[in-house]
DNA sequence: CTGTTAGCGCATTCAG
DNA sequence: CTGAATGCGCTAACAG
């Protein structure tokens, strides 16, 4: 492995100081400061000549800044935190900047400790997806970067040095949406099946199934509303208890696409047809809501856009460290397929 | 933002010098040096007070090494390459490095501007999956890298200074373990939903498909082989046109689980019971594969483990820097579902 | 065992 | 327009 040149074998190749060397590759940086088109093309050619690039830490070191951000998901492997990275990773590049992307592999523990990692990476920002860390560990841990926000998850605000602003979907009117389709095209007894109980999505689309039922004046039967994992197994399990021990149940509103998955599955096992003997609406909108059979009708939670929000404000944090922190909340969108009556 | 406290300010505080600081901060790092345990004791509390954290950026530039490595895929979106993501990660993470994850957006151009990008970062190292650059582009490309290894595509030897190991899948075994399935279990004439002419994939799986023919005394019949995008609807438009034009054929290898998914479209569409009337084989076994009806028998291609042995030989050649270039081949596995006869 | 010192590669004043 | 000097934060000899 042959040595990298330097800034400094540049200038002494093309005959010039290493501050012209710098200005050139900075383009015309500072106000005042011309460099005439003869040596910028001088200097242009010792650059290629030694294949010269610029090293990027040291640069760092000197500037104070990385042009690095940091997004840690759960699981890259989950397409949703996927479609998440695809976002950001898109305007992050529009920006200028390079994502480090911490995987955190389910483990809490691991979660924080790159947190700490990335930090000493001295990256400009953080993207951190629903860490299941605890407020108060999770504040501690974004507090050291310069700027930070969340993504599917809420903090309670703090008068701390860094703001930390988040994007979340709006559960409830995701909740909401689901059940009223159902709700509109006739369906009378509808229940949920209902991902982890302490999930703050879960609760979301719960509330929102709830206030759609009482809005319509029908009772919350809270036998018909179960809990499970958000796993296609899981679901089928849960469906299928819930379909044997409730047979009047003609519609159930899922906790996600996986759940709602697995409801199809149960239900063919006990031989009900959607969307004639049971109405199934799903959430998220995976690549595999559409490709089932049939189709799922489900709630899409524009995964991609979530990232591209969150650099979004990551960036304007950036511009305007004093701004106040900024939530924003993104509406889901109700895609009628076919799993649930439409007509 | 306050200012963040260097190893100046720590050792001022715990009144030592910077040496000792960084040597306990590397946990008794040198051979002879050793620290008594009280003043690490005050070492460690002074840290501790100021809240410090070393600045990875200055330990890199002094060490020359970054504890990082790069890899870069065009699509992390796509739940193939982010299993071997996943896989990298993982054994990143076993052996202490941070990745850097380039998402090229399916974009050659932008997929070279990230590999130059990364390289300025200095990345110890570079795990580069698939890519769709020239040789001669990739070469130059990955020879700014200290190592660098190719994920699923092979690259001509050369004698230049950075050594490129790779691992692939055995395309060829697959193909053939598929079609050999099929004729198994007594198909005759069986056809291929091939996928992108020039892709190297799609040219080992169709050899691999030939020679399973040939080896059975059967004729490749060229007009029941066919070629699309891998996407679902490209499958299906293909497998919809193959099946009206040639109703004889009972059976079909797919380029992957996609097409496969358009296939089995396609047959629901002409009225062709799979694998009654029409046996399908997909490949990959991506997520969906298990959770379609009927659910997809497929050739495994193992993600996760592609990442792992990629990244081992990263490894590998960073302590064996000397060693003959290595190219890993890992066999797929047949997984046999309801898409095909099986018994 | 601990302190001193010289870089690592680059950006950035400040005088020419 | 250009060159010299300084510092970013840390490691790694080298002396004590």
């Amino acid at each position: 492995m042959k040595k990298r040149a330097t800034q400094d074998d540049v200038a002494r190749l093309a005959g010039v100081s290493r501050a012209t060397v710098s200005y050139v590759i900075n383009n015309l940086s500072g106000g005042n400061i011309r460099i005439s088109e003869q040596t910028r093309q001088r200097v242009l050619d010792a650059i290629r000549e030694l294949n010269y690039q610029p090293n990027a830490l040291a640069r760092s070191l000197a500037t104070q800044r990385t042009n690095t951000l940091a997004l840690v998901v759960p699981d890259i492997a989950n397409p949703f935190f996927a479609g998440i990275a695809r976002g950001v990773e898109r305007v992050a590049r529009s920006a200028n900047y390079v994502v480090l992307l911490g995987n955190a592999e389910e483990d809490p523990k691991y979660e924080s400790k790159l947190l700490e990692i990335l930090e000493e990476r001295r990256v400009d920002g953080v993207v951190s997806c629903s860490s299941r860390l605890p407020d108060r560990d999770l504040r501690g841990l974004l507090e050291g970067y310069p700027v930070a926000v969340l993504v599917n998850r809420l903090i309670a605000k703090s008068d701390n040095r860094t703001t930390i602003d988040s994007v979340v979907i709006d559960e409830v009117a995701g909740g909401r949406l689901a059940t009223q389709h159902l709700l509109f095209f006739g369906c009378q007894i509808i229940g949920m099946i209902n991902g982890p109980v302490r999930s703050f999505s879960a609760r979301g689309r719960e509330k929102g199934y709830r206030n759609a039922l009482e809005a319509a004046g029908l009772p919350v039967r809270e036998e018909i509303i179960l809990h499970c994992q958000p796993t296609v197994e899981s679901g089928q399990k849960a469906a299928e208890k819930l379909l044997t021990n409730h047979p009047e149940v003609t519609a159930l509103f899922c906790y996600d696409d996986m759940v709602a998955i697995g409801t199809l599955k149960a239900a063919k096992q006990l031989a009900r047809r959607v969307p004639g003997d049971l109405a199934i609406v799903g959430f998220d909108d995976s690549l595999l809501a559409g490709l089932v059979t049939p189709p799922l009708t489900t709630c899409r939670v524009p995964k991609e856009r979530l990232g591209e929000f969150a650099l979004q404000l990551l960036l304007d944090r950036i511009n305007n460290p004093s701004d106040p922190p900024k939530e924003l909340v993104i509406q889901p969108e109700l895609i009628v397929r076919e799993s649930a009556p439409a007509r």
